[in-house]
DNA sequence: TTGTAAATAAGAATTATTCTCAAATAGGAG
DNA sequence: CTCCTATTTGAGAATAATTCTTATTTACAA
C-alpha cells in the first residue's frame, strides 16, 4: 500500500487532477493547479505522466486547441463541443455515435477501427452574448 | 484576369495544390510539393495562406497527428479515418453524420453548431499485415 | 510615374512538447 | 539495518511546429 502511494506520488496526483475536472485541460493547467499544493513539481513529470497514461489507455486526448493538447481523465468514447470563442472542451452528455456507423467505418476502411471521435463546434452560451 | 494571376501566384497554388491531394497533408509537405517546380516559396506562406484559407471557409483541417496539423482542401463536413501506425489520414466516402445528431448536438450544448467532425482511428490494411 | 496597400521571403522568435542526465527514492536482498 | 538496483523525478536543454517581424517586391490606381 504504502510502497504505491509514495513511489508514484507525483503520479496519482496527475491522474486524479485530471479526473477532478470536467475542462479537458492542458498540461500546463495540470502543472499549474499541482503546483498550488506541491511547489515541487515539474512541467515534464506532467508530459511523462500523461503519455503513459495514454498509452495505458487511462486517459485519451481530446484534441489540439490552438496548439495545445487537450486531455480527458475519461477515457471512453463520448461527444464533444469545443467553443471556438473561448477554447473550451465540453462533454455533451446523452449523446453517442450509433454502432452502425462504426461498423460501416470499420467496412469502408478496410481495417480495424479501435477509436472513434465525434467533435462539434461552435460557439458556447456564453461566447454567443 | 492576370492581376489576380499574378498578385496572388503562391496563394493560388498552395490552394490547388492541396485541392489536388487527398492525402490530407501537412504544411511542410505542401511546402516541399511546391518547392519542386517553384524554389522560391516560403514556409511561412504557406502556413500564412492556409489560416487564411480556413478563416475564409475554403479549407478545414482535420486533426493533429503527431504533432503537425492535417489540412483538407474539402471544406465540407465528412468523415476521417487515422492510421495509428503510418499517420495517413483518409477520407471515408458515404458515411455522414446523422442530422438528429448534430441537432442533439445543438440542443445539448445550448450553443450553435458549426461544425462537425468524426473521426475513426485504427490500422490500416497497410498496417495490420 | 509614383504612391499605396497587399503579398512575400527569410529568418528570428515563440510555444508546446520531448529529451537528457544527474539526483532522489523505494523496495528487495543480504 | 545497509547496500543494490530500478524507477521516478526536477531542471533545464533541445527539438519541432508554428507565428511574427521586417525589408522587399508587386499590382494596381491616381
Amino acid at each position: 500500500m504504502e510502497r504505491k502511494a509514495k513511489h508514484f506520488q507525483k503520479r496519482d496526483a496527475i491522474l486524479s487532477c485530471l479526473r477532478s475536472t470536467d475542462t479537458h485541460p492542458t498540461a500546463e493547467w495540470i502543472y499549474e493547479q499541482l503546483r498550488l499544493s506541491d511547489s515541487d513539481i515539474s512541467l515534464a513529470t506532467v508530459y511523462r505522466n500523461l503519455a503513459l497514461f495514454k498509452r495505458q489507455g487511462l486517459i485519451q486526448s481530446v484534441a489540439t486547441v490552438n496548439g495545445s493538447e487537450r486531455f480527458d481523465g475519461n477515457p471512453n468514447p463520448h461527444v464533444h463541443y469545443i467553443c471556438t470563442g473561448c477554447d473550451a472542451v465540453m462533454d455533451l452528455e446523452g449523446i453517442t455515435v450509433p454502432q452502425e456507423l462504426s461498423s460501416a467505418a470499420g467496412q469502408c476502411a478496410g481495417g480495424s477501427i479501435c477509436g472513434c471521435q465525434l467533435t462539434f463546434t461552435g460557439l458556447c452560451s456564453q461566447c454567443q452574448a
